[in-house]
DNA sequence: ATCCTAGATATAGGAATCCTATGTATAGGA
DNA sequence: TCCTATACATAGGATTCCTATATCTAGGAT
């Protein structure tokens, strides 16, 4: 796991981009992210729920519990609009903190 | 500090891609840091010299005590041939982790 | 002469972020 | 019947970087 070290940071904006398309429960999160980025980013669910606890604290996702046709209940999260006036500014902060990695190391993400 | 939040994990590539240009003091790898990337990223020096001491003890970079005309001592630090071969792995990573973001978010360095 | 700032290195202690390990429970296929 | 995938949850810890603090020198300002 040698992208462990260097991912840190980046799961708040993980969670929120993926919540920003659609609604989505927490099981359904981890796999859309680790699918999107095609196995390079990945979160596991025991660091996952916690990371969804605290952002619905913050109010800026909101999860609801739904009995899916399988018995077992799921909780779907959506992002609020608190949470969707978050996603632009830290959007740009990682934008600039790529920027800087590419100035000073030639690292690009193309 | 917003950056603060997001920068983790990049202190390794940041100062062995300094050194890997230049051979720089603690005070200066600092200063370079900052400079290069415009001011997007930078370490405080109360956390740039363990992560020296650290990178030195795994034999990444070699630090050397020289006098300067200015009567204090400071320990200028170079890159090994050891840490030189970290660095294109280590380069390779963050690209990955680049993708990986960009497809995720639209986020992009350019 | 004295104070203050910039330069230069150093350590202690802690906050933030994400992980491993573990636990519970259900549905469906082999 | 057992195993895997699905689904949520918590405790405790590793890593990374920070704030606070300390020491010392050179040089300019007052």
């Amino acid at each position: 796991m040698a992208i462990s070290k260097i991912k840190r940071g980046s799961a708040e904006l993980a969670i929120l981009s993926v919540l920003a398309e659609e609604r989505l429960y927490g099981y359904q999160v981890a796999h859309r992210i680790a699918e999107r980025t095609q196995g390079e980013l990945r979160f596991t669910l025991a660091s996952l729920y916690p990371m969804l606890y605290t952002l619905e604290r913050r109010g800026w996702i909101k999860g609801a519990w739904e009995n899916s046709t399988s018995g077992r209940k799921r909780r779907y999260y959506r992002l609020t609009a608190a949470g969707s006036k978050q996603l632009a500014p830290l959007r740009r902060e990682w934008e600039g903190f790529f920027r800087a990695i590419a100035r000073l190391t030639g690292v690009a993400h193309a």
